[in-house]
DNA sequence: CATGAATGAGGATTCATTCAT
DNA sequence: CATGAATGAATCCTCATTCAT
């Protein structure tokens, strides 16, 4: 399942495969990934054919290793952004956030998922929609929190997670034109953020309040 | 700019061109471009490698013809549903909702779209990127009807008919998972409706009730 | 070992053939026979492909019919350019003449002829062969005739022939030199007249001034 | 310009060229450039077909390396086959000499030339013209130093070098007949020396016999 | 560990030929 | 007789992968 290596030293793998990951997410941008050809990656990483071929046992597992980037930065990410965070809706707030700023600054990898996914064997694709599965959980988490505490008027979590979800990738894949109407920021606000917002109950809009003038939460001042 | 044919006979060309672009939505769709052969199309549209170019001259040709076939649903049946329609957040309504089925009957489409737009020339990708402005256009116009009116908040209403149709799409992106949630009349009433629903002023949403009990509008019970 | 054809009527063919004939020299000479289509020859003749296929059985047929033309060219102006002659000299000199002129008149095929005389199926080829045998004949047979009556010295009538012939079709395949050098009445007289020239006996030369200053023979006034 | 390839070790592409170049000689002088194949070629050489594109770009090159061939023969034995030599008719004699032995040599390759320059792209015929051109002026440079030393009766040089090329060609064009007539030597001497031997003025006559007695000259004993 | 030369399977495209109209 | 739409065999070229150095 996972992508095996050749070479032994743990570090020098480690290594490699970032240098890997990093020109497959480059070239695979620019070409695609059936355009690209396996020594283009192997010349924009700096090195052999042959020697990427020590640390992936295919060309597919270039792919899967530059599509499986973001995700490992969401799950790294996230967590440490929630970190120390109590309130539900501060919670939410973070964990969207987060996620939208991740994927924005990950563009790349978001519009090649989009585009490759479909190029890897059956065994990566049910792997990296786990993966979704899990990272999408934990906005979910946050959502049911809120909802728990009443913040949110009733509505099915799953469904808002992927609203969020969406617009957050969006940013990446609709970027051409979206980053001619509105700055990111703006767009978090009002395309991202305002999918939950619009879904607050009174008690929810209210901590809300409370929340932004104890200075536990910034932003939503326009759409709150 | 457009696909160009060897054959004469206009009728014959309609006739051939549709049946390749059938074949070629299903078959790009299973395969993808890429590792989808011309013959793959052919045998799916049951004619001969040869006769396909008699129709088109390159196999990219056969994906503009998959690409631009929703556009010219969107084109065709768009209009019509507004057609008689006076009221703009009626009118609204019904583009929105048009705009999400036509792309829910195509789902093959829309996630090819999104997947094999980056395998066409320069060319084609400004040509259908235009047409795709063209029929966010529709939209748009709609949602600057209720500005007029007042029945929307200030907002920018570009932004606001980019999220309309990231909303639709995502449907055909995602479906695979959100299919398992909601029904797809509950994604248009929740996820996409949602989206403008949200900006209705005062004024509007008194209009909405009237529409309502007048039966001019059917839906939105459960959000607005 | 004939071209033959589908259709009856004998003066269609004779009229259809000779259009493709025609179209077949400037297709093949412009495109080289591999190159040029039978589509191609068809529009070249104003016809559709498929009666090209009426009075031809392949595509090398039109070949064959292209390089057949000089020959038949040869066959008929040659021996109507001796008729009435009876100096050998002078009907070596008009034999020569004659050949050459022929050639320089059909460029197109002589350059056709060397380029593609191997793309013919081996019957064709030995066809040709044995019919340029024949031409060469036509002047072999004046240079014996020369060489009976002493006007030249001893030497092998067929290399000298030869030499004539290669002479004299050098002028089509390097025309595009040659023309810039000489013009084609200084090439017949200093390269095609002077191989024989300069094997004329002491006879010989006497007969040639005679025969000029009795204004029997015009030209060779440079060389002999 | 030059024919490109992928390796880098030039002493590696050296030997591969070379190998390629008999081959495509061997395999295009058998079935004609477009009738044979690249695996043909590739077969021939005992390689690969991946192989031959990592040392030409092309099916073209394969013919260019092929035509070329010849070419780099006569720029690099003429000049060696002048060395030394002083008296402008012994030079003229061993350069012509030596271009039609070369020819002799490569009679695949004069044919091919013949056959299949025009299945070259322009800027490969350009280039191949021009280096006949060069190659010729080796001859012409001999014929007009003999011009100079009053050796040869006035004439123009460049048609003078033409018709010894022509001849020295033709006799690879032309050996399915002439071989039956004459010996190689014998052609030389009677079609390709008797060219600038007709026009050898008394003082060249005189400067012949003497080199021929003081064994500066061997051959042209029947002709001069 | 790293290199890059060699392999050969696979696919887009062309075009001679046929045949129904 | 004439047309031109349809067929499918044939070939150039690419590139993932291997392996000797």
């Amino acid at each position: 399942m996972n992508v095996t290596s050749i070479v032994e030293n743990p570090l020098l793998i480690e290594k490699r495969r970032m240098q890997l990951t990093l020109a497959g997410i480059n070239v695979f941008s620019r070409l695609g990934f059936h355009k690209a050809t396996v020594k283009d990656v192997a010349i924009e990483a700096g090195v052999s054919v042959g020697l990427v071929y020590q640390y992936v046992s295919d060309k597919q597992d270039l792919l899967f290793l530059a599509l499986n980037h973001i995700i490992r930065r969401h799950h790294e990410e996230i967590p440490s952004a929630l970190a120390g965070l109590e309130d539900p809706l501060v919670r939410l707030h973070a964990a969207t956030d987060s996620y939208a700023r991740i994927n924005a600054s990950n563009k790349a990898v978001v519009v090649l998922t989009y585009r490759e996914t479909k190029s890897l064997k059956p065994e990566f694709i049910r792997k990296l929609k786990q993966l979704e599965i899990e990272t999408n959980r934990l906005i979910e988490g946050c959502i049911q929190e809120c909802l728990d505490a009443g913040f949110l008027v009733p509505t099915k979590p799953e469904l808002l997670a992927y609203r969020v979800v969406i617009a957050a990738q969006s940013w990446s894949l609709k970027n051409w034109q979206l980053a001619k109407i509105v700055t990111l920021d703006e767009y978090i606000e009002h395309a991202i953020h305002a999918c939950w917002v619009a879904l607050l109950s009174q008690k929810g809009r209210r901590r809300i309040a409370k929340l932004q003038s104890d200075g536990l939460l910034k932003g939503l001042a326009a759409i709150a």
